[in-house]
DNA sequence: TGCATACTAACAAGCGTTAGTTAGTTGATT
DNA sequence: AATCAACTAACTAACGCTTGTTAGTATGCA
């Protein structure tokens, strides 16, 4: 690990407890041993961490519903493959996911505003999923603008409570998962994995 | 309406958009058409405001359950009425309940102990709730700890999406979260509303 | 008279960041 | 093997700005 990802991991990770704005750059300075003035040899700025963090990540997520919508046709199956690659893209580091979820609105206005286009193009490629799934008359015919929010916030809440420590792997928790929201989704009630 | 409650109301908006750290007193004053220096006849600090949000709604959140607890025994209708009295809170001021659930973070050290303190035992009634629909054999079996954080989650996010000028009364909005929780949890496949 | 509400001026602390410098290491050239 | 340039990674010192907040004062209404 070259310095520079040394001191973006320990600020994410400072970032996490701390928030954008509770996380000064002497106290990141401190945690690595070194003076403030010193990480500017390794980054630009305290904005672009999280510019990094954020932007990374969207675009795993961009490539994912891209991915799944190539490979798969109905929306039972493009579900739980997107349900998958969402949890283990969050479970990959978890630390980075956290800050992703929580603090993007300190983004420098620019950056926020292409965030959110870019979150809003994820939302709609799975409320298209949704609409197909109650098209081909499996999921119940529900308001999927309200069921897209409510079904990721339901994927994220993984970071919350994940402990890769634990007995469950990221799989393992994207089939829990899969299993609660398909359930709450599908009209058909056989449904079951 | 008091000239301190229209600064908290202010505020609180505000605090919204910007984030805790993003709202400077000055920011606040400007909005409120005086100068930053004179928000201090109405509110004793900016802590102060975020402990005001923070605890005043924990409190209501805490009173749900109780009264949820006391009145209703089996946990189908504990659920459903939490459920309620959860979304009925959230929506009865937006603003409020987003700042509760983003901000919370900045609460100083010891407020904050205390509210994580508080949280744990809302969610630890809601787990009760849960194992007690196994118990009762209306709810799969599942691993209660990670899916209270799970349903909380679709549950908060109504801050997100809903619109209290839109056709949807908070009622209506608990009804479908309902169905949809109520799906994902229960083991009864007939369960319809 | 007293209370509510505002003002100006200022303070101390903390912020992100830059400039300029100094060691130590690496890798190629002499 | 010795020399030299380039790079990495750290330092001290400081700048300019913003922050939350206080002190002291003025104005207008009950």
């Amino acid at each position: 690990m070259t310095r520079k990802e040394q001191v973006r991991k320990k600020a994410i990770e400072l970032m996490k407890f701390h928030g954008f704005s509770g996380l000064t750059m002497r106290l990141l300075a401190k945690e690595l041993g070194i003076e403030a003035a010193s990480i500017y040899n390794h980054i630009k700025s305290k904005d672009e961490i999280l510019e990094t963090v954020c932007f990374d990540l969207a675009k795993e997520f961009e490539l994912a519903v891209l991915e799944v919508n190539d490979i798969y046709f109905n929306a039972t199956e493009k579900l739980q493959m997107l349900v998958t690659a969402h949890v283990r893209i969050l479970c990959a580091d978890l630390d980075a996911s956290t800050v992703f979820m929580h603090e993007w609105r300190y983004l420098p206005e620019a950056s926020r505003v292409s965030f959110i286009e870019k979150r809003r193009n994820y939302e709609h490629e799975i409320r298209t999923i949704i609409q197909l799934g109650i098209d081909e008359g499996d999921f119940d015919e529900i308001d999927t603008k309200y069921a897209v929010i409510t079904l990721l916030s339901a994927l994220n809440a993984v970071v919350e409570w994940y402990n890769p420590h634990g007995p469950l792997q990221p799989d393992e928790v994207a089939d829990r998962l899969y299993n609660f929201i398909g359930k709450a989704l599908m009209k058909n009630l056989e449904f079951r994995v």
